[in-house]
DNA sequence: GTCTATACTGAGATAGAC
DNA sequence: GTCTATCTCAGTATAGAC
């Protein structure tokens, strides 16, 4: 990859992670990455597809890991199912890692599930991670609908995108505890291993 | 208010909830809306401006119900705290009521708060309302630190955000329930109830 | 193949006539 | 209050230099 294309990664997502991505102008990014306008054009095509190259480039290696690490506990649990914190565990450890090197990336990746403009990255490199991830969970919710595990695992998303978006912001008007990632992190797999394992909902007819 | 300005917000909620702040240009809204351009600016100010309003418009109903069905389980616990279930529901109920007089609107917040796009009217007319929320969680999980309290109300934003706006979206790869949109509201509350009462995260020192 | 210069279209915002 | 004209800045497209 030459220089041009790194540095103009490189500024992207530093500046998406802290404004967002609607805020950030191809403008300012060029400027600060000292390259010129067209260059993003000739090499991501589009705004867009700057975005979809920016996560291609980590979430790989991120969703790699996480196939790696459920498929360990797999085999550990044998033949029995995989218990829904090691389940977390393999899902977010991966994240967590990444995040503690380069919690830019981790923040960019909150703001997009958030803003819901990964399309095409998600369907192409995190819906084959998902969906070992939900069959997964599907054996260690037997009781649960493929469809409540699908909303769940929707919940779960959502969740995660202000674990990691929100940090910055004030803690919806107490004082939170800030900017700590690994504390959020924490509190997140607490929260979703008992939202998660919550008995089914009711059918209403 | 004038016609032409319910004209603008009436056209302006049902386009930004269907595509999007950012996805919703005004010349596309004062189009179907048949008023001239400046009339918004007029009006409204900015497009931001255009949006705060457009939640105020409605989000004060929606809080102060919460806030008066949140008082009426207060009263019916006595000196007890009140169960996180009520409390679920005094804060779910309300907008769930709304929305199915009008998904578009409970759709439209659930896109702000994914986006981080309400600063000012979050704090005009929603602090006050998640304050006293917070206060009833408190007494209801008393075992539970402020902070944690503040980040697991954060990610049953999140979790909402995804339960509102990810109906139209196809459920994570797998086939979902689609869009019914008082049972993904039941799911939603399901999940957030054993997540909010999971035990303490422990501290790591 | 890479990068630059420049122009095009559409966005939000604003000033001023009526 | 309303509308026209205009401003600035955004993302995009293209022609051509190296």
């Amino acid at each position: 990859m030459g220089p041009t294309k790194e540095k103009i990664l490189d500024t992207a997502e530093r500046l998406i992670a802290d404004q967002g991505f609607a805020a950030t102008s191809l403008r300012q990014i060029i400027s600060e990455a000292q390259v010129n306008l067209a260059a993003v054009h000739y090499h991501f095509g589009s705004k867009q597809d700057l975005l979809d190259q920016l996560i291609e480039r980590k979430a790989t290696r991120v969703n790699t890991d996480r196939e790696a690490l459920l498929a360990r506990f797999e085999t550990e649990a044998g033949s029995h199912p995989v218990a829904v914190e090691k389940i977390l565990r393999a899902f977010f450890e991966p994240m967590i890692e990444t995040g503690s090197q380069n919690p830019q990336f981790v923040r960019l990746m909150g703001r997009m599930i958030a803003e819901g403009l990964i399309t095409g990255v998600v369907e192409k490199h995190f819906q084959p991670t998902i969906f070992r991830f939900i069959c997964a969970l599907r054996r260690a919710l037997p009781s649960l609908t493929e469809g409540e595990i699908a909303s769940r695992f929707r919940f779960m998303f959502g969740a995660m995108s202000q674990a990691v978006c929100g940090l910055a912001a004030p803690d919806m008007g107490i004082q939170g505890d800030g900017a700590d990632f690994q504390l959020s992190m924490r509190r997140l797999i607490q929260f979703l291993s008992a939202g998660l394992q919550a008995p089914p909902t009711e059918e209403v007819r």
